[in-house]
DNA sequence: CAGAATATCGAGCAAAAACTCACATTTTTC
DNA sequence: GAAAAATGTGAGTTTTTGCTCGATATTCTG
């Protein structure tokens, strides 16, 4: 029985000295994390990889869970800061603008350091971990749903938070797959147009661009 | 250093009680995996549930992690077959057809244990156990690309393997976290409906149907 | 039905990993 | 500058877990 242990800190470092310490001691579980992954991610590893001793590791952190979640807790912050700023730029555009951006703020913050998201996503534990990256989902679920809502009229939408969440889980299906993927594509913009037709196809095709000009102008002739 | 190691049956059972055992050994891994988690699949676990002695596990497995892609091996060969039957049968119908039974065809194939295929999709480390799935994605990927570049005058696409990738990868997301968090979405045919129209939406606008009915008539009057 | 082949059992070994603790070192306090 | 508090150390303990092996049981074969 997995009786629930605390994942968080034993202890407040209060020296700039211990700062420093804790400070390396998350920094060298990411790069493990990334470099050798969640199996492979032993805290004897990770003091090392810290240049610190196993005794210091586990004068801040109660256990190997504890290290991870404080990693999570750091990235995921990251991430909904980027996205969180640039959503609350555009409340009041247009339709195409407010899309673009939001494909646009998922893009940036999935540039953060990719690869320790796909390895914290994919590898770790639904366990107490896992309840943050939830909350990072159940915090800009809502400021989609809520603008759809606000725009109904216009936009002709059997539920903005079912909306909402499909262009979420589907943006963010291909955005994480293709970081690793195929990152060239995120630079040449290529994937910020398809998934900005995708959204705007979905939820107001008339609105939508064509995909590279306009090949069959015949529209109503069936 | 990962030395790889072999992941193939290390004998086959001939008598009939010991294809038994097997079965009943991979048939307890996944329960295992669906219930703890790979990090709490222990072998010794595994043996137990399959009431089985450890040394019959080994007989027949050379490691633990043999169990693991013995029990993806026969999850992703029945999503495999649920799906490539489906596209199969609707090679050459139009577009609006091939689309909803593209969809229909994945949800259809993720109804098949969701949740052990997020444990394998998620918590199992990124080793020998992986390639299989990528197969499954390889096989499945071309299928939908020749399709597209086979009907490209009509479609208008930049690139029907990048597109192909696109509408794989957002359908994919999508229904791997419904099928976990909202499994009534899709007993409801809303699923079906919104990814239809997703899809649709970005492969010809003028084609997809409305969310709801029609409200907006008026096209094109900027 | 005897002996060979196949299969099962489970105590226990060895390696690996999580974690502790008694002591050394540095910083703060007064 | 001495006592106290905070921090750091790493050898060593404990726990976990993958896996072996010799003994035992079942099934097949001629």
């Amino acid at each position: 029985m997995a009786t629930n242990r605390r994942v968080t800190p034993r202890k407040r470092p209060s020296q700039g000295r211990s700062r420093a310490t804790v400070e390396a001691i998350v920094q060298a579980t990411a790069r493990v994390l990334l470099k050798d992954g969640y199996e492979a991610c032993t805290t004897n590893r990770v003091a090392e990889a810290a240049g610190v001793s196993i005794g210091s590791v586990y004068q801040y952190f109660p256990n190997k869970e504890s290290l991870v979640v404080a990693v999570m807790e750091r990235h995921l912050g990251q991430m909904q800061e980027a996205l969180v700023r640039r959503l609350g730029e555009m409340a009041d555009a247009d339709l195409p603008t407010v899309v673009r951006g939001m494909v646009g703020g998922m893009l940036e913050m999935h540039r953060i350091q990719p690869k320790l998201h796909r390895v914290l996503l994919e590898q770790v534990p639904r366990i107490g971990a896992m309840k943050r990256l939830h909350e990072l989902n159940d915090q800009y679920e809502p400021m989609v749903a809520a603008w759809l809502e606000a725009h109904q009229g216009e936009l002709d939408l059997p539920s903005p938070s079912v909306a909402a969440y499909v262009m979420i889980a589907a943006v963010e299906g291909v955005v994480s797959r293709v970081m690793v993927e195929k990152p060239s594509w995120v630079e040449l913009g290529l994937l910020e147009q398809q998934l900005t037709r995708l959204l705007l196809g979905y939820l107001a095709p008339h609105l939508a661009p064509p995909l590279k000009q306009a090949p069959t102008p015949a529209r109503a002739a069936p």
